[in-house]
Parts: structure tokens; sequence; C-alpha cells
DNA sequence: CGACCTGTATGACGCGCGTCATACCCTCCG
DNA sequence: CGGAGGGTATGACGCGCGTCATACAGGTCG
């Protein structure tokens, strides 16, 4: 197995969706795709697009983007290393409904999609992994409905922060530091509010040391105090 | 075969999951589990109750309910016909989050989870099914994301119709009908607002004719009426 | 260096909607 | 038959938030 594979193999074992198999199922799967570099601001893909290949981030974010009818966006999902982007659009041989934009340098592995369904019919272990990354994003997108449901814009945007803090949050004595940039356009894009609203929020929040926004990400010196906030408790 | 497996496979038959399998592999599911009757007001499960079986619905609706920290509840889905419920939880070994209560008298199907993922094992074609409906069950919370976010209660509402009125409307000549009532609590549970407001639009839209609510359903005269309402337009 | 663009931030204003109160109707049960 | 409970409906009021306008800072480009 040559060196290119040997490095696709290695950054494989880490993705969810390959866990569960052996290393020469996993040197199968490597041999069979391809390493990608993207960098801030290119498109994987626009909407309306063919979705030929299964796409997994290895490294960076992706945000994928869909218009409003209004003229706005709205963010449908952050995605980073170790997630499969836009793979329940592969599966049922759609188009592209919204498009993908990398927020900083990316690094990807793709497969064609007829590669990959010939894995899945060979390999019940794939399957599995599908599965289990499935039920992951329907649990992730119940709990996500449960939040955005007629609250309040602060409380949304606590629990914004809440989810980034538990998926990728690095936690000590001195608070929750979530890595990665967000500008106000894109929090507002994300809980569906005005950019506005955003910023009075998160100018409230830093001034009062609730949430402090940093040059590459945010931090949280008392979590508590926000899931109070999430939960419509006022601020004290 | 007897004549109760005779029936539970005449009914599997419709259910999209098993749509893909033999006569002999939906005889022998349905020799595996066993029918069920609830009536309207019965729990299947509380939150926290145990996951053992897949639950498949033949006859009727269940609303799957939970409560919110103010007392208050939100509706998360009403399953129908055809439609597994609370399959994810099952799957994931984990217990019930929410409630699921028969809005009517309810006809199912259940299988041991034992049993099913023996089944899965041992059938590609299962989880070729399986995988159809996680990735059908990830759009339809996708579009409902979409339409939540933060937008006004009449839009939200009239959004919640034209759901209904895609899945189980029956249309013609002089609108579209959409079969099963609904109160204006599980009205306003659904889109996530106050009975009070639920009740202010439909009561409105009545006098206009926009949507009428009759005793076992809603009529909706021009359905291009309520989708420009959907996207924010002023009713005219 | 100046113009332009993007992003952060604030002010003022109007309104949609939640909250609380109240009234009425229908069904069920003792 | 009367009381209780659930559901539909309306009124009044306050406020969160979207909209529009404006200012400022920093980066990029000609």
């Amino acid at each position: 197995m040559d060196v290119k594979t040997d490095r696709i193999a290695l950054a494989l074992k880490t993705v969810p969706m390959f866990s569960g198999l052996k290393p020469e199922e996993i040197a199968m799967v490597a041999s069979l795709g391809m390493l990608a570099e993207h960098d801030g601001g290119d498109y994987l893909w626009r909407a309306g697009d063919e979705s030929t290949y299964l796409t997994v981030l290895l490294r960076g974010r992706v945000k994928v983007v869909k218009g409003t009818p209004d003229g706005g966006s709205m963010i449908l999902e952050i995605f980073g290393a170790g997630e499969p982007v836009g793979a329940l659009v592969m599966y049922n041989y759609m188009p592209y409904p919204a498009d993908a934009l990398c927020m900083e340098p990316v690094t990807l592995f793709k497969i064609h999609r007829r590669d990959f369904f010939d894995m899945l019919d060979h390999n019940p272990e794939i399957a599995r992994g599908l599965i289990r990354e499935l039920t992951r994003i329907v649990l992730t997108l119940t709990r996500k409905m449960e939040e955005m449901r007629g609250t309040r814009v602060e409380s949304r945007i606590a629990r914004l922060f809440l989810m980034f803090a538990r998926r990728t949050g690095k936690h000590d004595k001195s608070g929750t530091y979530i890595p990665g940039a967000l500008n106000r356009q894109e929090v507002a894009d994300l809980v569906g509010t005005t950019v506005e609203s955003a910023i009075r929020t998160l100018s409230r929040w830093g001034r009062s040391g609730l949430v402090r926004t940093d040059t590459d990400g945010f931090f949280i010196p008392d979590i508590e105090a926000l899931e109070r906030v999430a939960e419509g408790e006022d601020e004290t």
C-alpha cells in the first residue's frame, strides 16, 4: 500500500462512520477514494449541483447555507472533522439543495457514490456505521427542533453556544473555550434572527462576561449561567 | 402460515421500510412480531421507559410529546399508518425521551429489538429499508428546521398545514381536505406557540375562508393562498 | 492615500405575540 | 340537574425583536 493510501487510512480511522472497520477494510476504502484540499471561502458545491461523491471532512469546518425568500440566508449546519457532508443528499441521488462553503482551510476525503454503494452492499459493517451516523444526525436535529421552538433570541443563541460547548468545547477550571470563529451574521443565520439582534445579545454578554468573543473562538467562564439563560431565566 | 400471520404480512406490505422485501421475507418478519390495539388517549410509552420493541403503526395516529421547562408541552412529531415510532431511540438502546400518546384508536405491529437486529444482520434489504427510512426522516426534519426558523406564528401554522396537505391531503377541484382532527392546543404545541395565538390565527382563517376547521379535519379551498401566507405575504 | 467593502455597534420606532383575565359552550359524572 | 373540566374565543397590555438609519473601525485595492 503506497504512502498516500497510508495517510488516508490513518485519517479515516478517526471517522466514526468507519470506526468499526478492520484495518484491511479501511485500507480498501482508502484506496477507492481521494484526498482534496480547499481554501477558506471555497465552495465544495453550489445548490443544484449533482451529488456524485460521498464527502468526509478530515480537517477544517464547512457550513451548509441556504438562501431565504427575503434575500437573506440561513446556516443549516456546520460540519467539522470526522463528519460526512451532504451524505443524505447523495444517498438519495438528489441534487444538493444548499451551498457548502469552507469556513477555513479544509482537508477532505471523497469517494464516488458508485464505489461507496458497492462497498455498502458487500460490507454490513459499513451499513451499520451508516445507520449509526444517520441516527446521530436525527437525534441532533430533533434536539435542535426542540431548542428552536418558539423562544426568545437570546435563549436560542445561548443554546447554540451550549451545543458548540458540548461538541468541540475545551473545559478547564477557568471555564469553557469554544474554538472556531463565527461572525455575528453567522450566529444570526444559525439561530434564525437578524444580525442586529445577534450583535446586541453578544455585545451585552461581552460586557457582562457571560460569553467573551475572542479572535478565533469564544470563552464561557460560567457555563451554568449560560444554561440558565438558555432556559429563559434572566441573566444575573 | 396461520391466519394471524397472514393478516400481519398483508399489513406490512404497505410499510415503506419493508416494501423491498420478498413475500417469504415479509412472512418471516410477520411471524417474529405481534399486533396490538390501543384506544385513543392510551400511552404507548412514557418518557424514561426502556425501548425494547420496534413499533410500526398500521392504523391511527400517535403523537410524541415532551414537556417543556415552563410546564407546557411540545409535540415533536405526529406519526401515521406505515411509519415506525420511536425507532431511533430503539436503535441506540436509549430510554424514550418523550411520551407516545394515541390520538385515536390505533393498530400497530411490534417486534422485539433482539429479533429485529438479528434480521438486520442477516438481511441487507432490511438494512437498505432502514437507511431509506432514516434518510427520509432526516430530510423531513431538515425541512422543518428551515420552516421553523425565526418566523411569525401565522407563517409557521400555514407551513404546518401545508406539510399535512402534502402528507395526507386529499385534493380535488374544490380544494384540499386534510383528514384528522387537531385541537388548538395541539396546533400550538406543533409550531411552538401559545394556544391563544393558535386560536386567533385559526379563527381569523375560518372567517376569511383560508382554512376551515371541520369535525374531523381541515379544508383548504385555495392552497396557493395558504402558500403565500407561509412565505410571509399578507393574506388577501 | 483615498475609496470601497465588510463587519460591529447603537438608536429609534412600530408591531406581533405572550401573558393574564374573562366569558361561553359542550360533555361528563355524581 | 348542577357542578366540574376541557376547549374555543376575545380583550387589554407590555415587551422583545425586526426594520431602518446611522456611525465607526479595519482591511483591501487601485
